[in-house]
DNA sequence: AATGAATGAGGATTCATTCAT
DNA sequence: TATGAATGAATCCTCATTCAT
């Protein structure tokens, strides 16, 4: 994308060919992915990306790094900001279709790539991905500890039931097999889990 | 795996072979599937493979067309055995789990190596899995028609959780990442979507 | 083509081998010439091939053979019928584009992929071939020893113009880039050579 | 043949390639031609040949389409230099002679794999090689015009002896079948053509 | 006599990675 | 710092040929 043709200083570089290489994961997923092609849309040479990054995989695993970072980033100062167990739970929701929706190879790179490696838990990603994946698992714990959601079904299920439920979704979508609606998606994971899970079924929520 | 270094008929190679790949598949995954290795694993050549199946790709799918059937064959009959939404969904989802669980990989490669295809929708797969996925859906769609539950969400997102939910949870547990019990995973699963969408709240199901 | 499915006794088997392998040869050429496809067309096994003729070369071979000796037990007897040096030549040239019109990816089998091995001139076709290009060779002969033809063209150059023209002539059609006359073919060649070689010029013949 | 070892420039290895794939094309043939011997005639691996030629197919273009080039650069200002329909095409005939004669594989790679081809006619070869068979044509065409020869064969059939016979010659040359010479040749085919074709036979021509 | 099963030896092409300049 | 040239190790697929039954 970006063609510079020119010298960079060394954190320049690097950030151009993070940024070139999540595209281009993003495009492509982790099999038909290219160092060449990573060099190509940055205009420079293949050497070059081997300058910066010693292995292709490791030019994965930085782009999976920063990438998670970013979003959490802007993810984790808001998760307090909003009141009540199904408005806190609606806005990780929304904010997890919007990242799995946006990014659907990556996010499956993440999550079937990187995290089944035997090393995956000594990367600093496994600390990024438990961020990530765990800021869900903490507002249902956490609601949980309140007394505002039960307790009878595990929160690493519910957490599987919203990231599962909205990377199929992101693919069928993706295949053109039916639409993919922010809040509809949001709406509905966080209307079933909550009304599935909450202690007191006097006060049904109301999907959008 | 099988070592026969004998000859033996059609029926039977072709069925050894399957059986490998089927194997493998589960194993490495779609991108890492080579016909070789199963050569090697039935104690013949490379050759002999191509001999029963003209390309690697057709291996594959004939892999995935079998183990559909034979998973469909064995589920079909039970559905209109179980009365009530619940134990009919319950049903489903505890069968989806258990094929699930036992071949997350080969459940990956139908989903999301075979389901892109532009042809996929030509393939005698393409019934099969929509029996299967639909199976779900179906039993969901009857339950809403009859009222027990309500048509406030999606059947095809409430589907997408049931499957996401399995694979992630099947994948973790594969990482080693916690424990699968289809018991736990099927009550779970069920209890959510069922109390999250059932029309009449008062009376809350327990999970075991 | 033949499809027998019974026993046949050696020499019909042989035969139908023989037929079937000459077609195939006349639709694909040498290179893509498959053994496996002349024992489908008969309806037998590969090996039934192999029990008849030791390796492909030999098949080849055996074709060459058989076909030419048709050619020639044709041919042959026709040549002293005609009079004149000029009906002689025409009938020779008229038969050669009569063949190569018919077969000539099989023609150019001959001509291109046998005469070269080293080992073409012991085995039998040597001689037959030098029966087929020879009687036009001889009919040239004959007819400059007669005195009919001059002598300062060497035979073997009016011979290849022969074949060689005619065999371009055979590819342009079969690439559809022109028609393919019998008539037209033969008296043009017929009387290029024979005008531009006649001892005796006063007389020129007439293409029709 | 040249042992390199050395780093190329790349215009400086294409060219080295594109000699190999010349002389292995004219000793081997089209499709007896591999990629890998080309690499280890000139030093280099296969993956080489292949980081500049994207196929095997590609490189044997490029072969057919430079070496046509080098001909027609040196063929095409010579014609209109000579003068009288008899030298003209003398000149031409010998011009093919010599090319057919040094390069009768590659010569038949064109007109036999190539021109069949259904792309070819959208080729630069095509118009390259329309060239080079068009150049006798449009001598044989202009002497026909200016009523130097008859008109009552076509000039295709004419164009096929020559090229034809040329070929048959070189072929039969390079068997060992006979000898091979140029000016014996060009004479030769020069003196059929235009004696029988020639509208006065008056002053029938002498071949050396 | 016939064959069905099996394969060894290719053979075109790909791609992550190295290294001299 | 940057790179262009180069490649080893696959990887899918083909086909003439063998041999036990």
């Amino acid at each position: 994308m970006t063609r510079t043709g020119t010298r960079l200083r060394p954190d320049e570089r690097t950030a151009e060919l993070v940024s070139a290489a999540r595209e281009l994961l993003g495009e492509v997923g982790y099999e038909r992915f290219l160092p060449a092609e990573v060099a190509r849309r940055c205009g420079v040479s293949e050497a070059t990306v081997y300058r910066y990054f010693p292995t292709r995989h490791a030019l994965l695993v930085r782009v999976a790094q920063q990438w998670f970072d970013e979003i959490l980033d802007a993810l984790d100062p808001g998760v307090v900001v909003h009141d009540g167990t199904e408005e806190q739970l609606r806005y990780v929701v929304r904010y997890a279709v919007e990242v799995v929706r946006r990014e659907p190879t990556l996010t499956r790179y993440i999550l079937n790539e990187l995290r089944p490696d035997p090393e995956f838990r000594a990367t600093s990603i496994f600390r990024s991905n438990r961020r990530f994946t765990g800021i869900v698992s903490q507002v249902l714990r956490d609601a949980v500890a309140r007394g505002d959601l039960r307790d009878d079904v595990g929160i690493d299920l519910l957490r599987d039931m919203v990231f599962g439920g909205i990377e199929h979704q992101a693919w069928a979508y993706l295949r053109g097999e039916g639409e993919f609606s922010t809040d509809r998606t949001t709406d509905g994971i966080t209307t079933v889990i909550y009304r599935g899970m909450a202690a007191h079924p006097s006060h049904p929520s109301h999907p959008s």
